[in-house]
DNA sequence: CTGTTAGCGCTTTCAG
DNA sequence: CTGAAAGCGCTAACAG
């Protein structure tokens, strides 16, 4: 039904080798070049991109692939990547991994049939068996936000224990000693912020009772249940570091469905400022990751990748630096 | 560098045809099935998907295009539709039309020169121009949440008016009689639920003074500045009613930073039950849509069109229902 | 059930 | 600069 190359000829009497070339920014006569836009115009002439990607073997697409399109962390580093792909000419095909290591697997397998020409992934699984078909057709891949286990990848993320170990400062130089955590015992990222926690604690030389380690799930309700339950001990602590969005969220909400109040009756220290921070009263203060700049320099390293395929070289791991997002969420204790 | 069927033929000794009979699912001799199997698995053979295509003209693929894939309103529909397509067999292609008329005409015509065999679409534009490609192609289009001003199409949403009208009755019957709305004017659903709020308004024979109809983005910073603003006004409306999720977040933010309390000062009723509204002291009154079944309906639309492409039946309009989320934001007046 | 053969629409040598 | 021809990997008649 649609045009091809083929109606173009027929319209211009050129040859499909000319207009081939036009068509990928070859010169022709001027004339020609008339004769074609006319003709390309006239019949809404389209490529056929699984043509010319079964001859070429690029498409000029690249899939990114993330655990959750539902969270809103990687719904803002999609529209950061989007934008950057498009910029370089590149479609981008998403997909969702549904956080499940089937569907993750899956959908790469997917995304290599579709001969994208690189991948970029934030993955759900903790091993890189899932990336074997991208690895045998050859085609790049870069990990963002979380790293695997059992190899070293191209990967852009942050020094979570770092970040985390840094922030801890602000809860410990206003004073603070009896200071909870909750984190996310399911992931790369949740894992590595706690040990970072766990650091600062230590060097500080303060214990941290089993109760005020709460290591779960990734998922607002098991902010909301931990901190609940952290507030009903005997011993309450003064301070709580919430390690990603989803918990701080969980966390805030229980709070508000407590007596006490933040900061006076409790502190607290969250993860990741989207938008929500600033609609809880009091504001947050909150460890940000530059969602930007990760998106862009993913990319870059994909791009140089994808280009200089023959360069064999090493993983890179690109780490970035975050801030501070100040609140009102924290109290000086005397 | 990938196997190839003509790899799996040097390997067996069988030919294409039956190769490509036993890859779709076709009756082949036990024995050989057993060799094909073996094959493939030590070939770590995948089917070359462009090929497929190439000549099939069906991918098994559809292509979701939302307005922003930054929104947690199209995160939730994603998760759901990609769910539902999945479950039929079916890979998804996400595209992001980054609230760009431009880049969604640009990402339609993505998808359809890959092939997909249907698009579902949350638009951006109001006008179907854009969808040109898709029907030259003999693609069946969806349309979701949103309709087109010019033509008629097949759509799955929610009777905006009605449900805004029927929204208000909870304003009216607690006796509000200085309400204002604060919506969108830029796209479908702002405009119709508006037309909704002032059926509403004009039932009850209520006047609705121009500074307390604040019709402008689909923003979280028009609904903050909206609010601030109608909290300022000499004669400060006793109910406010906010058309979408990210105005009634903005809306709230804006409340929480002035000496206004809710209900106590001012009641309000929200749009759209995304998490956000669980951490919200006090709960919200909101119109909720049933997101799962609409994007259960839209994939069930669409399956029958791709089905039955010989069917050129009239386009089909789903309209679903809403219900109310309770809340403690709206005070009842004496 | 299996094999042969002719394309799908495009790019890409290689001559002219 | 242009054209003829080969073929990317696969499916789909059609014969056997």
């Amino acid at each position: 039904m649609p045009a091809t190359i083929r109606d173009i000829r027929r319209m211009t009497g050129l040859s499909v080798a000319t207009i081939s070339k036009y068509l990928n920014g070859g010169n022709v006569l001027p004339e020609n070049r008339t004769k074609l836009e006319a003709a390309i115009r006239e019949l809404h002439y389209e490529v056929n991109e699984l043509a010319r990607g079964l001859v070429t073997n690029r498409t000029r697409t690249v899939g990114v692939l993330v655990y959750s399109i539902e969270s809103l962390f990687n719904g803002t580093l999609l529209r950061y990547l989007g934008e950057a792909l498009r910029r370089l000419g590149y479609g981008v095909l998403i997909c969702d991994s549904c956080e499940d290591e089937e569907v993750e697997a899956q959908s790469l397998r997917f995304l290599v049939n579709k001969k994208v020409d690189g991948i970029i992934v934030v993955p759900v699984s903790h091993r890189s068996d899932f990336l074997q078909p991208a690895r045998e057709a050859g085609v790049p891949v870069v990990l963002m936000d979380r790293s695997l286990d059992d190899e070293e990848h191209d990967c852009v993320k942050i020094d979570n224990r770092m970040a985390a170990f840094r922030a801890m400062r602000l809860l410990l130089e206003n004073g603070h000693r009896k200071i909870a955590v909750i984190c996310s015992a399911c992931e790369y990222t949740g894992v590595e912020r706690c040990k970072g926690f766990l650091d600062a604690m230590e060097q500080a030389g303060l214990p941290v009772p089993d109760a005020y380690r709460r290591c779960g799930r990734h998922a607002m309700e098991y902010g909301y249940q931990s901190m609940k339950e952290l507030l009903r001990l005997e011993d309450v602590p003064t301070a709580v570091f919430m390690t990603n969005y989803e918990i701080t969220l969980g966390a805030v909400m229980a709070v508000k469905e407590t007596t006490y109040r933040c900061p006076d009756d409790i502190s607290m220290l969250g993860f990741d400022d989207l938008i929500l921070s600033q609609v809880v009263e009091p504001k947050m203060y909150m460890v940000v990751q530059p969602m930007k700049e990760m998106s862009e320099r993913a990319v870059e390293l994909l791009m140089q990748r994808i280009r200089g395929r023959e360069a064999e070289e090493p993983p890179v791991e690109i780490l970035l630096s975050t801030r501070i997002q100040e609140g009102n969420s924290i109290r000086r204790l005397a």
